[in-house]
DNA sequence: GACGCAATGATAATTCATTATCACTAAGCC
DNA sequence: GGCTTAGTGATAATGAATTATCATTGCGTC
């Protein structure tokens, strides 16, 4: 039977309370703030079975590992710092996507990713936003 | 110096004429069929060169290998078949895509890419491509 | 045609993210 | 409080893409 342990309940705790999609081991880093000792291990037991679950969604960054935020988001998309390498969540869509589909072709999702400077790597001197 | 060999002429036709982006190992294989023999370290050091001159880009769809095109082409997208996994150019672009930045982050360009069926995979039978 | 060295090709090594292993821990039931 | 066993954590193993190694090949020059 499923057990319910503290480990679980930190790593479920920082994933509902995430505003943007986290790794493995960003997941892991702020669970050890609730409570520390949490393997590398258990998040991604944890996080495999809240995938199947359906209450988590992986974000797929191109060059990046996946990521995880909580699948009853509305639609959106995600922006990808390349000074600090965060991602974001970008809110809205430009919603004339599907026009795009080639003839023929059935496009059944898309995926847009914005990719800059961050608000807070703007503000930080050290990266030239231009 | 730089050597002309048939090995890096048969690797920069095969992308030449490429109308779209190709994995090392499909560069490879194509390659091949010019000129038998090419092993796949050539191809990555060949490729590596042509992106730092500036005559390659790099498309990176998640959780797929790297892809390179040519670098001259106009602006455009990409549509990744999850049934037989090729990426093709979609043309054309939402282009009101800056307007979702966020307040304070700068925006250098975005990566747009449709997930679907192929008019290939579509009229094969053996896949829904509801 | 001979020579020097850049390029090649086979393959070992590396680099990651992710998964498996296994002894130990602790949740839930008595 | 004990028992059973799912869960955990440290780490080895795996898988896949990419890079390094090094003996050999062949381009470009003399």
């Amino acid at each position: 039977m499923q057990r319910k342990t503290t480990q679980r309940e930190a790593i479920v705790q920082v994933l509902e309370e995430a505003s943007d999609p986290l790794t493995p081991n960003e997941i892991q880093e702020e669970s050890n703030s609730l409570r520390p000792g949490i393997g590398i291990a258990t998040v991604y037991r944890a996080v495999k079975a809240l995938v199947e679950d359906g209450w988590l969604t992986t974000v797929e960054i191109p060059g990046e590992p996946n990521r995880y935020e909580r699948a009853d988001k509305p639609h959106h998309h995600h922006f990808h710092c390349r000074s600090c390498g965060k991602v974001y969540d970008v809110e809205g869509c430009p919603g004339n996507i599907k026009q795009l589909t080639p003839k023929g072709f059935t496009t059944e999702s898309h995926e847009l990713t914005l990719k800059g400077i961050c608000a807070e790597c703007s503000t930080t001197n050290g990266v030239n936003p231009g």
